[in-house]
DNA sequence: TATTTATCTTGACACTTGTAGAGATAGCGA
DNA sequence: TCGCTATCTCTACAAGTGTCAAGATAAATA
């Protein structure tokens, strides 16, 4: 199931609330960039047919959608795809990048540590 | 510089080998994927007048192109991209997808872990 | 030099994507 | 109950994308 960038991005809102109307998600959308509610319909339309989103609920004439997957398992193959394509397949390269940017924070790294050495642990 | 799927697949190449022509190119590329020479050609010729290759020789008619920018100033924006169209804007989200998948060796691991404490040291 | 061959150029086409207006209509509030 | 309003449906369109064939032509080769 091949997304577009814009789809990707609406089936992201549904992500983060599970079980939205197309008002709603206009609503959220529209903070960072300005589309009329019928672009954003059309877009939720075309992810209803790919199969991304599922209509689970109405309430007066307003319909509520979900995603048929989970965040994670949509993920994955996003992820491996975009790994493949700009980092010719190599993780460590985009460790890399993650590690040089200012992407992450001490925090983040303190956790990442920890995560790597159980990761260590047990194998 | 917005580039596309394949394009971006053609410009990946050209990372790779820099200075390369558009038939060597279509022979790299043919490992992967079925595509005519006719294909790759005209998305080399997209990403010339996008201005992300440029043409830096020629050999009897053979052209050969290099690309306008580096491979670690180009991946960054896209990584960023990437980060918040699919992980929310949220690197530690996108490194623990890094971590479960299997992607990552046992090596690459080790060497995570290296180079987190060598930032934790330096700051 | 004449012919073959590799490469380039041009044009084309169907499909996808981002974008949105117009019109229908169900439901809510007066 | 009746009109208003929110929401949906339908249709549309320009630009971008993946794909390639046909034709031109320069260079290599016989």
């Amino acid at each position: 199931m091949k997304l577009s960038e814009f789809e990707t991005e609406v089936l992201q809102v549904f992500w983060q609330h599970p079980k939205a109307s197309a008002p709603s998600v206009h609503k959220i959308i529209t903070n960072n960039k300005a589309v009329t509610y019928s672009t954003v319909k059309t877009i939720i339309d075309r992810l209803e047919k790919k199969g991304a989103l599922q209509r689970v609920d109405q309430q007066g004439r307003t319909i509520f959608y979900a995603p048929t997957a989970s965040a994670d398992s949509m993920r994955k193959p996003m992820l491996n795809n975009f790994i493949n394509k700009v980092f010719a397949g190599d993780s460590r390269l985009l460790m890399n990048h993650l590690l040089e940017n200012d992407s992450l924070s001490q925090d983040d790294l303190d956790y990442l540590n920890k995560v790597a050495n159980k990761n260590k642990a047990t194998e």
